[in-house]
DNA sequence: ACCTGAACACCGTTCAAGT
DNA sequence: ACCTGAACACCGTTCAAGT
């Protein structure tokens, strides 16, 4: 998506990079903060190849967990075809859940959640999240005045909830909250949430 | 108030340590992300010397900045004596204040805000935020099962304003919604933020 | 064109040796 | 009891030298 049809790259270098990016997605499963040296080094490359490939260390997280991103973005059109208002909640408790985890994926999704111009996902995400809304808009279940960004912004709770006891269900009576500030005087759609359901697609 | 009553410290140790404190308050203004190797040195003591006084950065942190976490707990009463809904969202809005600066203060009010059980402020602000809600609770003005740790959740997103334009008016408008949220079916108090009035002591 | 890997400028942290 | 400061085990990043 960032380079769609650039002129291929040299074998070895495409190699390289597809090495790197299988190696840091089982070393990212292990420790969440895994650091790029030793990534690098058990791909087989030196330094410099990994920061050739990935600037910053953001760009790996967001290759390595692009399917996680775009799984989630996916969801939205077929959530869309329920109630506006239980869509809405719904695509924000699947945002919620990676939360929980604070697993290498969340940090992805979490970079993808804030207003990074850098980022290739965020605008995407904005998007999906703005239709959404509209549903809610027109049925009357939504106020009028709320952006997508600000509601990315009020979801910012879900990657503290380390230290709560019982993350799950303080997320999910938060989000009632949430809910609740953004369709005032609607009758509250309760919680759904489900431990694991991330085979969705 | 961490260690209240200790005996005292052998004077060459105060000495050290008033000196850290001071170089750090310093330094922090001019760099929020100052490390500490640097401090010591302006310090004029070594690396061990700050970190046997400060095991971790937090602990320099809350103790440079105890005086802006304080004020903020100090407020509390006196802004209790308004219209309970009015003080809880004004109480807030000086929170949100810290998250625009992204000073070396609003590190330390961040942190305060966590449910960290490391921090010796967290109990002490969710104690006075508690207050005010039950204020407003006994005036019907608050949902009924909402805990202090829940709002500080969702006031989260204060630290996450920088990539917003207008950032005040974002967290203006981010905590209409907030407070909507908590106080479902109530009349709209509205937006007061006032860009400096951090003198209220 | 791409990779290597030593080198650079850091970080926090520790701990034997001093006073 | 407290401080020193060299030392340790890292970090991300760069860049001349190779292929």
């Amino acid at each position: 998506m960032t380079h769609p049809a650039r002129r291929p790259m040299r074998c070895d270098a495409e190699a390289n990079r597809a090495r790197i990016i299988a190696v840091a997605r089982e070393a990212l499963s292990q420790d969440p903060d895994a650091t790029l040296k030793p990534i690098a080094k058990l791909a087989g490359v030196g330094p410099g190849t990994v920061y050739r490939h990935f600037p910053t260390r953001e760009d790996l997280l967001v290759t390595v967990y692009r399917s996680e991103v775009e799984a989630l973005l996916d969801t939205a059109p077929l959530i869309a075809r329920q109630d506006p208002r239980a869509a809405l909640r719904h695509w924000l408790e699947r945002l919620a859940a990676h939360g929980r985890t604070g697993s290498a994926a969340s940090q992805a999704v979490r970079a993808a959640t804030r207003a990074d111009p850098e980022n290739p996902y965020y605008t995407r995400i904005r998007l999906v999240l703005t239709e959404l809304m509209a549903a809610c808009r027109t049925a009357k279940q939504l106020r009028s005045d709320v952006t997508a960004g600000e509601v990315l912004l009020l979801m910012s709770y879900v990657w503290n909830l380390d230290g709560s006891s019982d993350p799950e269900h303080t997320a999910c009576r938060v989000l009632d909250i949430v809910m609740d500030g953004l369709c005032p005087g609607t009758a509250p759609t309760h919680r759904v949430m489900s431990t694991q359901d991330s085979a969705m697609t």
